[in-house]
DNA sequence: CGCATAATTGACGGTTTTCAAGCACTGTGG
DNA sequence: CCACAGTGCTTGAAAACCGTCAATTATGCG
């Protein structure tokens, strides 16, 4: 996934496409200093872009490529909160206490724009419009987090895992990516410990997916061939 | 919990404190039109206040009593995504969407305030300072989302159990109210349904609590009485 | 090409769910 | 004030599910 160019995201595919066009980046005598917007900058595989208490400074898009968010819990312990993809936004959770409360790493090559919030007065936008976008990304985190809940709480580890599909799935096509047959760039300790399954449970699962003929799994990437089923499964 | 004035939060302990100020609400001359802060309304156990898909208009504050959030999934299944304490505000999640994602409704004879966000504009006063507070309250939602999934999704039971009756103690210290004797008023299901465990479990573990002295069980009532162990457990 | 890391697979045990039955508490109406 | 009904809570036994441990095989990076 997004080894070259084809696979990025158009920037009107792209979640900071609102801010950017408010911010007429580009245009001639929009009098956004330099430095505000940072385009396209290439991250390699491991790399973090924010800490876990680095003060917030910037918005992130995705261009390429993608990324997991993982905080340390009080007991020792590396608890991944979610998974982002290309034309997604990262960090706007840390706007609101000023702190990223969790660690972005990218789970392979990837490329990356960047929005200083923190130098946004100087472009002399107003914040409102600015401002109501990010309320608008915030509650679409707090939504799709109760979701998740949802999705993880109450369900057996099969229809865990096809809700996981489903949901990358359905990201996908959302930014006009193949949904159907894509590569799961995270290892399937990132995908147990993120759905709280032991890795052995998500192997077996995967493999009984693929047996029953409702994925084909070759090595990372993952083609899905009966939705349906996946959906009959998630749901229980 | 809260059945006279004695529960109620001072405005000074409330969520909505922040916003009430910035509105000057109540000083003379500060010109809000009547109706955009309603101030103490009584609302009965089982009351809802607003119902999932509901169009969003107010921001809510539990002024005394408590509420569960929760909405129904695909599968007809309701899926209770939150409690809310006295001081703490509801409904927030809803501007981003324009519409309430989950129903709200009264464990106890409860009393809310309502701020009419709707009807801000009418306040004549700077939508800035208002959204950047929405923000803080939204990244602080997926901030304790955040933490609540690492706390739900790995643990057992007890783990579960023990977390969740120390965020309760928490949130109500942070408030100021009693934090080591309290009173659980959602029903050992929605503890349950909230945690993904199935309620006998959640009775089994209480009473499993109470037997090693950890807590004391009355009714609803609860005290906790070694929060040390509790902790202990909750972490694993 | 080899080593480190990741995935697969089996056996086993612990935890939780389910089902079911009995009990306790609450609120209602007599 | 008490009887009663309804709901929620407790508790037992059996089974399903998942985690842990561990050995083996595969993969990918240098």
């Amino acid at each position: 996934m997004a080894k070259d160019k084809m696979d990025e995201v158009a920037c009107n595919a792209c979640g900071l496409d609102p801010m950017c066009s408010l911010l007429e980046y580009g245009e001639a005598g929009s009098g956004v200093p330099e430095g505000i917007l940072l385009r396209r900058r290439p991250v390699t595989r491991g790399e973090k872009i924010y800490l876990k208490g680095d003060a917030f400074y910037s918005v992130f898009a995705i261009k390429s490529g993608s990324f997991k968010s993982a905080m340390t819990t009080a007991g020792q312990h590396e608890q991944v909160v979610g998974f982002h993809l290309a034309g997604e936004l990262m960090g706007a959770e840390g706007m609101a206490q000023g702190i990223y409360p969790s660690t972005a790493s990218a789970l392979e090559p990837s490329q990356v724009c960047e929005l200083s919030i923190d130098r946004l007065p100087e472009a002399g936008k107003s914040l409102e419009l600015m401002q109501q976008r990010i309320i608008q990304l915030l509650g679409q985190e707090v939504a799709f987090n109760h979701e998740l809940l949802t999705t993880l709480v109450h369900k057996r580890a099969d229809q865990r895992i096809s809700g996981f599909l489903l949901n990358l799935s359905n990201r996908l096509k959302y930014r006009e990516m193949p949904d159907t047959e894509f590569s799961l760039e995270m290892s399937q300790s990132d995908i147990g410990n993120f759905l709280g399954l032991a890795n052995a449970t998500v192997s077996r699962v995967l493999t009984r997916l693929h047996k029953s003929s409702i994925i084909v799994l070759k090595y990372r990437g993952i083609r899905i061939l009966d939705g349906d089923a996946l959906r009959e499964i998630a749901q229980g």
